[in-house]
DNA sequence: GTGTACCGATACGATTCAGTACCGGTACAC
DNA sequence: GTGTACCGGTACTGAATCGTATCGGTACAC
């Protein structure tokens, strides 16, 4: 449940009701997150989730009461920074290290994105959970880290190219597989970088 | 019918078969599009083109066997270059021009992009009928632009930025609404072009 | 032990939709 | 007129899939 948080030190396992332990909640998640990249959100199937993950039905909708629910709790559960912690000192290494992260992460949340991109107009608590899963963290981050190269003077505060770094990195990470057919590997998105990112920030 | 364009001058519509004018035809594209960008792929059902374009589901797959193919046929008829035209002798009024004839179609485009994004993973002639109806053309009006700008003399040839033009452009147009939630109008597209792009073309 | 609460399996009803089949009506060719 | 070929409407089959209900089994609490 996604009450199950709040009452759960370790030992405790023994006084939940659920016998879903955290683990097995995660092989739920990973495989419903697996199938909406892989088939796109509208044909998932709990039934297929369920049979993937060797559970019941009736297993899902105890915890779930409906798909997007399911879908939206997963995504929430994989809420992550794909990067923070990034801090050289510069602000050209650290955008070189952003690049170099979403690269990496790409292929995974690009796909994850484009399967949900259309739901998620219609489901308010996925569009948010989205958001909170794969948008903002990103997008603050990346804040950031331009925060700290306007402090260090790197950049002026007002210069009118710092609004639109994160559109272009995120921007140039999503189309590549629609313009050249493969995702956008880190090499690829540090040229980017390199070559318009720092460019137009007077980064030479 | 996918060969009609090859026997029909005006007069002979009489002799043709089918009673499906032109302009019917384009009536079940355009609905077919619509319901799309509102539903998503999945989503979109014969039965409800049918109903909205009072017709039966029965002329439908009389011209198109399939869902797919008919959506894909839909989708080649409204090929359209957005930006073909633009040539104003200067390679940053030129991308101005595109940027703007770019965010007048954004909303309708992105919507059908966005909506097809993953359906096309799966479909063959599908993912043709969209590249060729909504981004081949656009790319290559886009790189013709260039082409000129570097013919002039505007911008060196190998330009390391030249190559993320288009990716820029079509990166910043699709993201802008999962970042700040509302399309990219023209005026955010132009802003863009001068303050990035055409910067790290060395283009003050 | 005994009881409780959850598990997995399976079966079920309802719905939705692709695609087919059949119908009577009608516009146009000759 | 008569025939042909297509139209729109409706009814149908068959396949998914949602979400519910039922059932026997089992792990853990006490």
């Amino acid at each position: 449940m996604t009450s199950q948080a709040a009452d759960g030190p370790d030992t405790v396992t023994a006084t939940r009701r659920s016998k879903i332990t955290p683990e097995r909640e995660r092989e739920f998640f990973d495989a419903v997150l697996e199938q909406v990249r892989e088939c796109g959100y509208d044909s998932v199937t709990m039934e297929g989730v369920a049979a993937s993950t060797r559970c019941s039905k009736s297993t899902l909708y105890r915890q779930w009461k409906t798909k997007p629910q399911f879908v939206a709790a997963a995504l929430r559960s994989a809420r992550q920074a794909r990067f923070t912690g990034i801090d050289t000192g510069s602000l050209a290494d650290d955008l070189r290290g952003a690049a170099r992260a979403a690269g990496e992460w790409s292929g995974k949340d690009t796909r994850l994105l484009q399967a949900l991109g259309h739901a998620v107009m219609q489901d308010r608590e996925l569009q948010q959970a989205l958001r909170e899963a794969l948008v903002d963290p990103e997008i603050a981050a990346l804040r950031e880290i331009l925060r700290r190269g306007v402090e260090r003077g790197e950049v002026a505060a007002d210069h009118p190219a710092l609004e639109y770094v994160p559109a272009q990195m995120f921007g140039v990470l999503r189309v590549r597989p629609v313009l050249e057919g493969e995702y956008a590997d880190p090499e690829y998105l540090v040229r980017f970088v390199e070559a318009a990112v720092l460019p137009a920030l007077g980064l030479t």
